[in-house]
RNA sequence: GCCGAAGUGGCGGAAUGGCAGACGCGGCGGAUUCAAAAUCCGCUGUCCGAGAGGGCGUGUCGGUUCGAUCCCGACCUUCGGCACCA
């Protein structure tokens, strides 16, 4: 008897079952006493005018499987999605075309919306944020507030690249050669007044808590990016009575060997300490330092330049006179902004010193004997026994360092010190498209001035004043014209009625920044949590019930900024109190880049983009999800193959015949019924490990299998659908109605397995001959030593290796394998 | 330069001390078809061999081990991050 089975058409399920899930809500995180929780959380995305690319539904299917599994297993699952719309993007569009910024954003949030609910993501949409909304404004704005009130939010005179041209400040990588790179006009570094935030103050516990999370190699370069170094502060005296230099360094038991000092060329110093003789070639050097970029200052491979001071220090420890350069090797922004030059022992020093003729002294020996530093190839920078250094003679160079600080803190001369690479956060732009801060200055009108929006006045920046937090959100004027002004203080200023306001008969100015793209995505999980609530940023109890996240997954190019940042302000709020973890993300994953089919990076200009919406118009979301999962493992860079979509579709082809087929109670062969239970422990066990490429092939395995022995019986289907569920929700939920059920197959109970049939009783060995294999031997699994002696004894294949040597050694791995070892 | 990750068939990958190449793509052969597509069945690392079978094989060279894709050392290549941070 034969059946008409009908065909797979993702096409006409696809959005039936989607319209279930939401008519049902399905996927509404509740919390339920008792039960376990689990907060799995992707990277939001930046609603961008070119819509999803495949790359987006890669780490947002595995951890839809992650949710939608643990859900089945009787979890409460918080699992939302949302949008980080603030952002240069529609900003630049809004320059161009005059379209109000909300207005593309809006566009593009309900395109990518579309694309993500095709892909059948079961998101709480009853959660969704937008970082542009003024009830999450608010609550940014909120968060800065309290950043201020502890200090951690303050204004800085800092250096910036402005572009007059342009009329805006551009990021070092947008400064190429001193030139825009759009346009290339000029750009100039001038210091402008800024926002930064203290991250510095927490630059040590973000080092050490690192310890304590399940972070990939990310740890490391977070650490790195921190920079933590140990070493010490010493003063040098000028000679001449002209004060004294401080310099950080890492190598104190080296001070005998400094030969001479270098400053930065911007340090405050360098003015009172030139001598006349030297100051027109010290001030032509400065001119031309300061008109480059940082990124042309550190440039690579470049020689050395730098100039003499006319002056000279004392060194403390051996009374050697040193003169004083000035070289832009040596940051201003980094430790004292000067140097002890020990150029024996130091490889930037020693080039210096070798391009200028100046000395070198040898004072760390690596064998305890005395070399003639001025023959040296490069400098010894390496660990050894302290030379030529007086009382530190012979000691190692740890203890040399150490006793040095001693000697030097005993002095009065110096001290212990740690510097850290990471600088404060510069959080302010002069743009349109991003949160207001909530801060205003007292106005100054000139005498006889009434009116600041007419008349002239001067803004006392020095004298912030918080928004009092009833007057949140602080929203966005409304503008006709985006573009960055003739002046630095950004579009804002030009909306004078905004930016200026009276109050008890005083004028007032807002902020004319805002506050840059990483604000909102620095907080939103935690908005996540309660995110519909007018009167806190989250409640207590709500905070209580999902956090901390358990998994974060998103891209590596996140791996230092926003999820540094993102820690920062945790920890900022956990010392005022508002979290009780101090780190928010317990688990975190990057999902591998996507390439082109051609091996390249996706791109536009390439031409090897993948649209997702074409890959579900042909074989649909589930065989996207399927394949994206079946690449390879998450973490890997993995290129696109469209053919390999294909294979995923005739998997999904088949399973549908088979379980749409089956009927009847019969039981299942004992080989089938062991490859059942074995595949239900293993897609379980991958799922949460997120090895989700071994567990497709798990169930690509099963399928064939069942394929074989079809029809088979409707208990099996119903555990096939089930395992398949997380997978392709959409093809399971469909069988799940087929097999007769009236209820969601993602609300129903995960399969068990039968732990004596994930385990055969009987098992192939392969026999070796000296490490060869050479035949192979069925035996029971609990087999001896002896029983295996025995199963061999006369086989044929082993004989004729064995024949006329000694045996040295029997191994006889018990379900793994059998030695001999002869000679 | 420094730090990190990774090198396995024609391709994506599996196996992480015990039969290398699961699963999928591609390819080859067959069934079905008037024919093709789809589907189904079989084969598919490489060399030698008619075959049975055997040799070789996980970037390179060494080491540890009865046994190494897996652990250790050195090197090569690719990718990612940092890059004059004293």
């Amino acid at each position: 008897m034969t059946r008409e089975i009908p065909r797979y058409d993702p096409a006409a399920i696809e959005p039936k079952w989607q319209a279930r899930w939401e008519a049902e809500r399905a996927f509404v995180a509740e919390r339920r006493p008792g039960k376990k929780k689990l907060y799995v959380l992707d990277m939001f995305p930046y609603p961008s005018g070119s819509g999803l690319h495949v790359g987006h539904p890669e780490g947002y299917t595995a951890t839809d499987i992650l949710a939608r599994h643990a859900r089945m297993n009787d979890v409460d699952v918080l699992h939302p999605m949302g949008w980080d719309a603030f952002g240069l993007p529609a900003e630049q569009y809004a320059i161009q075309t005059g379209t109000h910024p909300a207005v593309t954003t809006a566009k593009n949030v309900a395109t990518f919306k579309r694309q993500l609910k095709s892909l059948g993501f079961s998101y709480d949409w009853s959660r969704e944020l937008d970082t542009t909304d003024p009830g999450y404004v608010k609550w940014t704005q909120w968060i800065f507030l309290r950043l201020f009130e502890r200090g951690l939010a303050y204004q800085a005179e800092t250096p910036v690249n402005w572009c007059p041209a342009l009329g805006t400040v551009l990021a070092n990588e947008e400064v190429i050669d001193g030139k825009s790179e759009r346009g290339g006009h000029p750009v100039v570094r001038r210091p402008l007044r800024q926002w930064m935030l203290r991250i510095t103050a927490y630059a040590d516990r973000l080092a050490d808590d690192l310890a304590r999370v399940d972070w990939p190699e990310t740890k490391l370069k977070q650490e790195q990016w921190i920079g933590r170094s140990e070493g010490a502060e010493i003063d040098f005296d000028v000679e001449g009575g002209r004060g004294a230099l401080r310099v950080y360094t890492t190598r104190p038991d080296t001070l005998f060997g400094a030969t001479y000092m270098v400053v930065a060329p911007e340090h405050p110093l360098v003015g009172g300490i030139t001598t006349d003789d030297a100051r027109p070639a010290v001030e032509a050097y400065q001119r031309e330092v300061a008109s480059k970029s940082d990124m042309e200052r550190t440039a690579l491979a470049k020689t050395k330049t730098g100039v003499f001071t006319g002056a000279y220090a004392t060194n403390p420890a051996s009374g050697a006179r040193l003169p004083i350069w000035i070289a832009d090797f040596v940051l201003g922004h980094y430790g004292t902004g000067a140097i002890m030059s020990v150029p024996a022992h130091d490889q930037r020093d020693f080039e210096f010193a070798r391009q200028f003729g100046l000395p070198l002294v040898e004072v760390v020996s690596p064998d305890g004997a005395l070399h003639d530093a001025s023959n040296f190839d490069a400098a010894f920078t390496g660990d050894g026994v302290a030379v030529r250094s007086g009382h530190l003679d012979g000691l190692g160079t740890d203890a040399a360092k150490a006793a040095m600080i001693e000697r030097l803190v005993a002095d009065g001369r110096g001290a212990r010190k740690v510097n850290y690479k990471l600088r404060d956060w510069l959080f302010s732009r002069q743009r349109y498209w991003g949160e207001p801060f909530p801060i205003y200055f007292p106005v100054e009108l000139a005498s006889g001035a009434s009116d600041p929006r007419t008349d002239a006045h001067v803004v006392r920046y020095d004298q912030p004043i918080p928004l009092d937090e009833r007057e949140l959100p602080l929203l966005l004027p409304e503008l006709d014209d985006f573009k960055p002004g003739d002046d630095p203080a950004g579009p804002l200023a030009r909306a004078k009625d905004w930016r200026y306001f009276q109050r008890d008969g005083r004028w007032f100015a807002r902020e004319t920044n805002t506050m840059p793209q990483w604000a909102g995505s620095c907080w939103y999980y935690l908005r996540f949590l309660d995110p519909t609530n007018p009167d806190e940023a989250w409640s207590r109890e709500a905070y209580d019930a999902w956090m901390p996240v358990d998994l974060y997954v998103g891209g590596a190019e996140h791996a230092v900024l926003h999820l540094l940042y993102a820690r920062f302000w945790h920890k900022a709020l956990f010392d005022a109190g508002y979290v009780t973890h101090d780190e928010p993300f317990h688990r975190l994953v990057h999902q591998g880049l996507i390439l082109g089919e051609n091996g390249q990076k996706m791109a536009k200009s390439l031409g090897n983009v993948v649209n997702p919406d074409e890959v579900v118009a042909a074989h649909g979301a589930d065989s996207l999800r399927l394949y994206e999962m079946f690449m390879g493992p998450l973490d890997q860079v993995k290129p696109w193959q469209t053919k390999g979509v294909v294979g995923i579709r005739r998997f999904l082809d088949r399973a549908f015949a088979v379980c749409a087929g089956a009927l009847g109670e019969h039981a299942l062969d004992d080989e089938t019924s062991r490859l059942l239970h074995k595949t239900v422990k293993k897609v379980g066990d991958d799922i949460v490990a997120l090895r989700f490429n071994t567990a497709v092939s798990a169930m690509m395995i099963l399928s064939n299998r069942l394929h074989e022995v079809a029809p088979i019986p409707t208990a099996t289907a119903e555990v096939f659908v089930k395992l398949l569920a997380p997978f392709a929700p959409h093809v399971a939920e469909e069988l799940w109605e087929r097999l007769g059920h009236a209820t969601l197959v993602s609300r129903a109970p995960w399969p068990t397995y039968d732990p004596a049939l994930t385990v055969d009783d009987l098992v192939e060995l392969a026999v070796q001959v000296n490490g060869k294999v050479r035949s192979r031997v069925t035996l029971p699994r609990g087999a001896t030593e002896a029983d295996a002696r025995a199963a061999i004894a006369d086989d044929a294949a082993v004989r004729a290796f064995t024949a006329g040597k000694i045996e040295k050694k029997f191994l006889y791995v018990p379900g793994k394998i059998i030695n001999l070892v002869v000679a």
